[in-house]
DNA sequence: CTCCGTGCAAAAGGTTTGCACTGGT
DNA sequence: ACCAGTGCAAACCTTTTGCACGGAG
């Protein structure tokens, strides 16, 4: 499900302050491009979001959505997703969560389950790796996909 | 670790073998293309790919080399992976296993962790959504991006 | 007032497509 | 011999970069 109202509201002020005290200009793109990705739960493109700002912000440049989102994401505020399909996808929730990932049209359904929440991080002292987060693709073929007959992507 | 010369033997003959049974052309692209990847564990572009061939195979096409890739994916041969970086990448290890990605610079590498092999899939009846495998990204800073000292953002 | 962010255009990858030819079955 | 696979070049799509202007601190 996508961010509730008043978590965006939450988000958006907690944005607001994190800018300031960084001394990072707040500007119009910045917030508007951050509440549109906030405002959708299917992992939009910056293409996508350029479309869907372009109307409130005349003059919007593409360019400027590729920046503010590097930017954001920076800054920790959202994440970008690399999952199947050529453009870089966006996500607003910040938290530990999961996705499902269809292998025939490539959509992502985000997933919240407990248990794997809590499994503990594995032991790479060998490769000196330091392990901050982690997220599951869980990989198969989605309703819509599973009822179409051809299949003809996937051989087997 | 890299497939094991052995290895490398059997699923080369496996492939083959699932030419043969379902007409696929065999072709000396495809086997290079197979061998190549399978021989490296540093899942390389396509690009990569296509410099490492290219002396081996005289005249040999770039786009040759993405046309292979997919056959070769779509054949349940090889995977795709998608995790940073502009270029995907392709993964001769089709067994489940895990992958640490450094979030500096972008590097993948393999990890195997029978606990996490194990962990039951999550229960997504109400999604519709059959799954049929899983990968674990974690995500972090690799030893060599730790040591320097500057922290910007993300290159390859 | 000073910079940083923005817009525009153009460049830079990475990947795909159209077409004619070659090679595997 | 037939049809799929290949090579080449050009198209395409996404993302990045150079430069001048304008707005935020």
């Amino acid at each position: 499900m996508a961010v509730k109202r008043r978590d965006i509201e939450n988000r958006l002020r907690e944005f607001e302050a994190r800018c300031r005290e960084r001394g990072v200009p707040l500007t119009v793109q910045r917030r508007e491009v951050l509440e549109a990705v906030l405002k959708r739960d299917d992992h939009p493109t910056a293409d996508q979001l350029y479309d869907s700002l372009k109307e409130r912000i005349p003059g919007l440049s593409r360019t400027t959505v590729y920046r503010v989102l590097e930017t954001l994401v920076n800054m920790g505020v959202i994440r970008r997703l690399h999952h199947p399909g050529t453009a870089a996808r966006f996500d607003g929730k910040i938290h530990r969560h999961h996705h499902l990932v269809c292998k025939k049209c490539g959509k992502v359904i985000d997933i919240h389950d407990a248990t794997w929440n809590e499994v503990p991080f594995p032991e790479v002292r060998k490769e000196e790796f330091e392990i901050e987060d982690f997220s599951v693709h869980f990989t198969g073929i989605c309703a819509e996909c599973r009822k179409k007959t051809s299949w003809k992507k996937k051989v087997d």
